[in-house]
RNA sequence: GCGGCUGUAGCUCAGUGGUAGAGCACUCGGUUGUGGUCCGAGCUGUCGCGGGUUCAAACCCCGUCAGCCGCCCCA
């Protein structure tokens, strides 16, 4: 009897996904789709480092952000000079950093878009991890920002989502100006627990609003009346403004939706119950949901408008807008609904047979003209029984299996793992052919 | 951070006091240069971890850790 090895059991940390290759195929197809997107409409790519300084993270006050900090095993205890560090948590505190850092290098109004993990060390559950992917983009400009490009938002999101197999979704649309007009027309100073808690109004249901409205938040019947009556509201040539900032904000809303007007009904809606948690937005905001999904009911892409992006770290102002794919949540979302089906698991198109070793050189020189061709072409490692070999190819789901001449005076073939045809091929013309019919060999 | 539920093979789970099982997956085989199906054989376990009760614990009790779900918050 052999000692037995102790091994330390592998297991996947709660909150920090990761994926067999026949996902990972799709996840990497779909960022690949993104970024093409986003660069269509001109945004260019910024990575910042994954750790800030604290100080940097914290600059905004959000301190409930539940940071990861960053420490050296071997650190010492009693040496504070290093400044601490932290993950980041999003990608708009960075940004704001980067701005400010660079200014007078970058131009305005500047266009970025950024793909990269962030951190939060939250509870994770379905579509909530503690390390999540999130693609953003963002509009940041000197003193004014067109108001324009809070319409290029929703279309440029519409677009990345319209090409992703994702089904029906809806990006809701409102501006805080309309709310926050309201609130003050109705004498409302603390703002922050209203707006939290008309957020979760189609979540929780109205009653409910109500009740935490009038029980935390200690409004009177009435303004919660008012309040309700307007986030409820569909039709907004039905809003009256009670105060120029209301107005504000009516108008600038319609002047999105106007510019979105190209776009399917279904797709962009105005809904004035729609106002964000947090609280540096100034004016438009976007959430987007799932329609075919309707059991997760939060947000897959959100974002907005805020007036002062750095002030922190500059003494300019620095207004933007943006808006952010929560793509870790989407892509998990969609998997866990079977709508994302993995199908090959690795790249290749073609996987060349090793007859013998002696014919390994005319092998590799086959794959490399294919290669050479623009097809993705793995050679099998060993020459094993065409059984093994082929049965890799099935497993691994290469389409094509290519037949190099077994001996000098034959002829190249191809075998199609679909249909389960093989005919001769030409080296240099060969190509897939279409299948017209769909069903598998049985 | 708060609450509920659950931890048994790589995966999905059965087993509720008498020293561990199924299906799937995986490996090999069913002769010469051809995969999937079928048939046969095989491999895989500190029964999450620690303690307690008992002649005896995967099973009962306590603790702990982990996972899932809900809340909070948010992508």
């Amino acid at each position: 009897m052999s000692e037995k090895k102790k091994i330390y059991k592998p297991k996947s940390i709660s909150g920090f996904s990761e994926w067999l290759p026949e996902i990972r195929i799709i996840e990497q197809q779909w960022l690949d789709h993104i970024r093409s997107v986003f660069e269509s409409y001109g945004y260019t790519s910024v990575e910042t480092p994954a750790v800030e300084e604290l100080d940097v993270l914290l600059a905004k006050g959000e301190t409930d952000k539940e940071i990861y900090t960053l420490t050296r095993l071997q650190a010492d205890p009693d040496d504070d000079k290093d400044a601490r560090l932290g993950l980041h948590f999003d990608q708009t505190v960075p940004l704001a950093r980067y701005t400010a850092q660079h200014f007078n290098e970058l131009v305005f109004p500047f266009k970025r878009y950024q793909t990269q993990k962030v951190w939060r060390g939250e509870r994770p559950q379905l579509g909530r991890s503690r390390e999540f992917m999130q693609c953003d983009i963002d509009v940041i400009n000197v003193d004014h920002l067109p108001l324009h490009f809070d319409a290029e938002m929703p279309a440029v999101i519409y677009e990345v989502l319209d090409g992703l197999n994702i089904g029906k979704f809806q990006i809701s649309i409102s501006n805080r100006k309309i709310l926050l007009g309201l609130l003050e027309a109705l004498g409302i100073e603390d703002t922050i627990p209203v707006t939290r808690n008309v957020d979760k109004l189609e979540k929780i249901g109205a009653e409910a609003v109500t009740t935490i409205l009038k029980d935390e938040a200690g409004l009177l019947q009435e303004q919660i009346n008012a309040i309700l009556q307007l986030a409820q509201n569909t039709d907004l040539s039905s809003v009256n403004a009670q105060n120029e900032q209301m107005q504000e904000g009516l108008d600038e809303l319609n002047f999105v939706m106007d510019q979105l007007s190209h776009l399917p009904d279904h797709a962009i809606k105005a809904d004035l119950s729609i106002v964000r948690g947090l609280d540096y937005y100034t004016g438009t905001v976007y959430e987007t949901k799932l329609l075919d999904i309707p059991e997760f009911t939060s947000s897959i892409c959100s974002g907005g408008r805020y007036d002062d992006l750095a002030g922190s770290f500059i003494n300019r102002k620095l207004p933007g807008v943006g808006i952010s794919i929560g793509f870790t949540r989407l892509f998990e979302v969609l998997q866990h609904n079977g709508l994302v089906q993995g199908e090959r698991k690795c790249p290749a198109d073609i996987l060349m047979i090793l007859p013998s070793e002696e014919r390994r050189a005319i092998v590799a020189d086959t794959a490399r003209t294919l290669r050479k061709r623009g097809f993705k072409v793995e050679q099998y490692h060993a020459p094993q029984k065409l059984q093994k070999q082929l049965s890799y190819a099935e497993k691994k789901k290469i389409p094509y299996v290519w037949f190099p001449p077994f001996e000098d005076d034959q002829q190249h073939e191809v075998k199609n793992m679909n249909s389960g045809e093989q005919q001769k091929a030409e080296l240099s013309t060969w190509s897939p052919q279409e299948d017209t019919s769909h069903e598998n060999a049985a």
